[in-house]
DNA sequence: CCTGCAATTTGCGATAGCGCAAAACCGGCC
DNA sequence: GGCCGGTTTTGCGCTATCGCAAATTGCAGG
């Protein structure tokens, strides 16, 4: 198993508070995996029998209903956790994670929790932040479902995006990894016909450019207006 | 100030794992507080002061949008936390928490968390676990705007209630708190008016009773049917 | 017991967005 | 270079649900 480095991670919120020695303790516990675009890391219902760092890479954690619908939950950039079913206490995956680009992960035994936030306590409370974080995530994400229309909620989805994994170009910034519109249907509560439409319609006001599984918002501060507009704020 | 009973709470999951005295000692920084019907107990994006367990009574988490619209984040029952903004990192609230019977709650100042959780990493532990379980709650919640209608979510959503607050009763269950039906909106990103259209609907088939700020599920079983029934699973 | 207010009910027209279907498109692979 | 499959676009009718308005009801206080 290769040695992982711990300059490559010591800045992480999660080690935040951790002495370098107790990190290369904790990186020894963890090996290292990638996983080809496109490949599952885990399914949800299966036995959570591992927790995971992305290091490099993009991965999608989605929700799927018993008749088979699904939800993008959110996606995973580098530097964050995922699959921390137990630190939660659940013994079953909740979502899938697939590896929506090439992606290397940092993978801990579920069985390794108990004895590290023994030993060191920061990294419960470091990921009681992350987790506290992503519910209020969640919250305002329930917000924006319950008090804006779709093409308000696109617009967030697609500021959030662009924040959390944007590219800086010359003119606009760009989603670093492939997503379609199926894709933003699914974190905003639409259906990909709604988002084509909408998509479609900003380009041809120059505010975005895309095309299969790609988007680059060239207008980002228009954009933000565009999220902020009330259902009567009167359009042109 | 009132002493608190350790026997009262020390069952608590949030307490799991926390000797005795060490209680006790948890105990003596918090003071006991009681709110009447309908006051505020901390409003949204004020300073994050304190932390709260309720002891008796229920409380309402809500959060404002900037144009005044409202959604319920979630009711409070007795035994569980709330207002833990800086557990997760944030110095204000991110919601407003009205005690909608008359409550008893215990207070901790914020500044006494980092203490708390040093002396008693059991604490950090089942926080995770309880804010863990509330971002699985949130996710489902997600899921469930996305892909259902809202009878559905209706229907989920009171017996969520029953299952948390509900008072058995001869034939039936109660929803143990007074509730409107533009709460029951504001929990499932819907209308009053479609709110009261639809139990009134359950009403004229005796699945439910109710009146103001008050309902009673009569047929439980049936409720639940409906909230599993898909979109075409057709109707009589 | 009466009064007033807040909660609830209900009708009705308006519409955002869905669902289905078909066509166009785009890239990667052979 | 051409073919195939997944993605995207777009048209069109439909409907669940909203939004507004008005009537009704039930509780709480005086």
């Amino acid at each position: 198993m290769a040695k992982v480095d711990t300059s490559l991670v010591a800045h992480l919120p999660l080690f935040a508070g951790v002495a370098p020695d107790a990190l290369d303790e904790i990186l020894r516990e963890a090996r290292s995996v990638r996983y080809p675009k496109n490949t599952a890391i885990f399914e949800q219902g299966a036995d959570a029998q591992s927790f995971f760092l992305l290091l490099h890479g993009h991965v999608r954690a989605a929700k799927t209903t018993p008749t088979g619908e699904q939800i993008v939950v959110r996606y995973v950039a580098p530097g964050e956790t995922f699959g921390l079913a137990m630190a939660i206490g659940a013994t079953r995956y909740p979502a899938t994670a697939m590896a929506v680009d090439d992606s290397v992960v940092l993978i801990w035994p579920t069985s390794a929790w108990p004895r590290l936030i023994e030993r060191f306590p920061s990294l419960a409370a470091n990921t009681l932040q992350t987790v506290g974080a992503r519910l209020q995530e969640s919250h305002t994400r329930i917000l924006e479902m319950s008090t804006q229309q779709v093409e308000q909620r696109i617009a967030h989805a697609l500021l959030r995006l662009a924040k959390q994994s944007g590219k800086k170009l010359d003119q606009g910034i760009e989603i670093d990894f492939p997503i379609s519109r199926q894709d933003i249907a699914q974190m905003t509560g639409t259906t990909l016909h709604t988002v084509s439409r909408i998509l479609s319609g900003w380009e041809s006001q120059g505010l975005v450019e895309s095309g299969r599984q790609r988007i680059i918002l060239r207008e980002p501060h228009k954009i933000v207006v565009l999220a902020e507009r009330t259902p009567d704020s009167g359009a042109a």
